[in-house]
DNA sequence: TATATATATGAAAACGATTTCATAAATACG
DNA sequence: CGTATTTATGAAATCGTTTTCATATATATA
């Protein structure tokens, strides 16, 4: 491959005014301009990005750092980020963790030596003191989840509200025995969901119950596996509200295979609206997240503290929709 | 930041030899190498990669091209590239195309100017001889999608046979009246499963009838609508044979809307048995691919381009498998 | 003991761009 | 017309590493 050294020889011009023409910055003479992009072409020359980003000290590339690609949810919001940060000059690097702390703290080792030029951090396992630290050195956002009280921004949704509106939904429905599926774990949208439930409880005057909540790890298994449990309780719920689609999905099948007609004989909500979600027979009502859309937001705010140095804001919240379909409503 | 020359200061040693310590060369003494790591520690310093990358000329990253992220087949590829790429000490960068050539071309253009090591394409739109060009500069692999009769290796399955092992499996079930719904595009999986529907029929002395051909583009709505007309069909298949599972779940929802059971009334056959292909009711029945190891086989191929200079074969053809489930058997 | 080799280190070059600074030529201004 | 400004360009510095080459000291070998 040829340099810009090459290129410059060849047009008879120095590599700084190569350098003027590649960039179209300012004041190259139409003949020099000329002569310059000739031998560019003569030579195929394209310029070398590790120049380019030593000299500039830039990386022009984001990491994108998530627990697993191949969940529908994320990847949709990879989307969004990879649209917003094309837009903007970025490149997109992913870190696949698998939950893995190890595997996390690699990739933010690395950040600290210029991996990239900023971070995108989803459901990491990291502690707040350590993103505290983190967020001095390199601008970093965060997106659906999030830990509180530290300087770093977030963007997700309003998790207690939307749980909240799930429950009430099937509280409309004249639904008491309704049962949780949840998640036990670090982060905030697991609380907050758990929240929004009980408020939603007891609003209407409905006691909480702790036998009809229960925990699994967002899989389609645990969903699968708890639905069985419940369904083995003397006072069976007729409606559970699950905090992922793929739990409820999970929950769904598992309440098939003992005959049960959903949502005659029971309803079942979801949380996230993945792509899947309006395929699935009978179609699932789910909270819909903007997933996409926290991707974008995510990514634009990213650049801002990026090229701006600071952030706008610590707090993005876009808004959900509660989206009813099959699984609850005949 | 810190430097690799204030490191050096710090414990008053050259660069050079910080460099020894860091890259646990040889032959450093005991106490200078003390002396560096302290210097270190006390810095927080970590090598700068941009330095690093233009001294090696390596980026030390692969650039994986594909059209759809979030599309569940693609991204359980890419978590297959990224662990192996891991590995070996790769970074992964993600180009979503949505199918765009020009999004495409504006990556390719940049891994002239070394944006990255090396290149994995899936589904590129790319014609032949901008392939076979671009292999002359740059390590490429094909991954899934491939063109044939330019030098550049690629990964994928046997995409007739897999068909028709699939329409064997329909006939063994006493289905003659099978539909195909395909796809009308220059990638060469379209053109092989059609290949293998057809010769599953003629081996079974079934005419093929075109009126029972149609043609998506993989989506759900695509195999959604194809279906609403085949069912119009005077003489209704009693089974189809769909090129992926998303356009099969399309035809089996637009089926049930029809009040059909499934498989009683209409078989139904996917392809790619992506994670939802179980989870869905009825279960698909479908050709399972490796996506996982299609990109770990692509990426330890890619590898070996990058570090060895050349390919050790042009074709990997990994095993698939027919999956039978609910939606052909009941 | 004299020489050959191994060990440990530093100075300087190199990777390929961009950018600063200097300067020459061209143009504008009074 | 003389000076000030703008335009166009090149030389050299710079970004932060790694690596080559040179060299001094320590160790091994004959």
């Amino acid at each position: 491959m040829s340099t810009i050294n090459d290129v410059a020889a060849r047009a008879g011009v120095s590599a700084a005014t190569v350098s003027r023409v590649i960039n179209v910055n300012s004041n190259v003479s139409p003949e020099t301009f000329k002569k310059v992009t000739k031998a560019i072409d003569e030579l195929n020359y394209r310029p070398n990005i590790l120049g380019r980003n030593l000299r500039k000290t830039k990386s022009e590339r984001i990491l994108v750092i998530l627990p697993n690609i191949s969940n529908p949810f994320y990847s949709e919001i990879v989307k969004g980020i990879e649209d917003v940060a094309n837009q903007n000059g970025y490149y997109v690097m992913l870190c696949n963790t698998d939950s893995d702390l190890a595997r996390e703290e690699k990739y933010i080792k690395m950040l600290k030596g210029q991996l990239a030029d900023g971070a995108i951090l989803m459901a990491s396992e990291m502690n707040s003191d350590d993103l505290a630290e983190l967020s001095k050195d390199i601008p970093v956002v965060q997106c659906c989840e999030y830990k509180e009280g530290i300087p770093m921004p977030h963007v997700s949704i309003d998790n207690e509200l939307a749980a909240y509106k799930a429950v009430k939904h099937l509280i409309g429905l004249g639904h008491e025995k309704i049962a949780f599926i949840g998640a036990k774990n670090q982060f905030l949208s697991s609380s907050l969901r758990k929240k929004g439930y009980i408020r939603a409880l007891g609003e209407a005057g409905i006691n909480f119950d702790p036998d009809y909540c229960d925990y699994g790890d967002y899989s389609y298994k645990s969903g699968f596996r708890i639905m069985k449990q419940l369904l083995k309780l003397s006072q069976r719920p007729t409606a559970v509200f699950c905090i992922s689609d793929i739990m409820a999905i999970g929950a769904i099948r598992s309440a098939m295979e003992e005959k049960l007609q959903i949502p005659e004989d029971i309803a079942v909500c979801g949380f996230d609206n993945i792509y899947f979600s309006k395929m699935f027979k009978p179609s699932l009502t789910t909270i819909s997240q903007p997933m996409y859309d926290l991707g974008c937001v995510a990514m634009d705010a990213l650049v801002n503290m990026i090229e701006n140095g600071k952030a706008e804001t610590m707090h993005y919240f876009l808004e959900h929709e509660l989206v009813i379909r099959e699984s609850t409503v005949k």
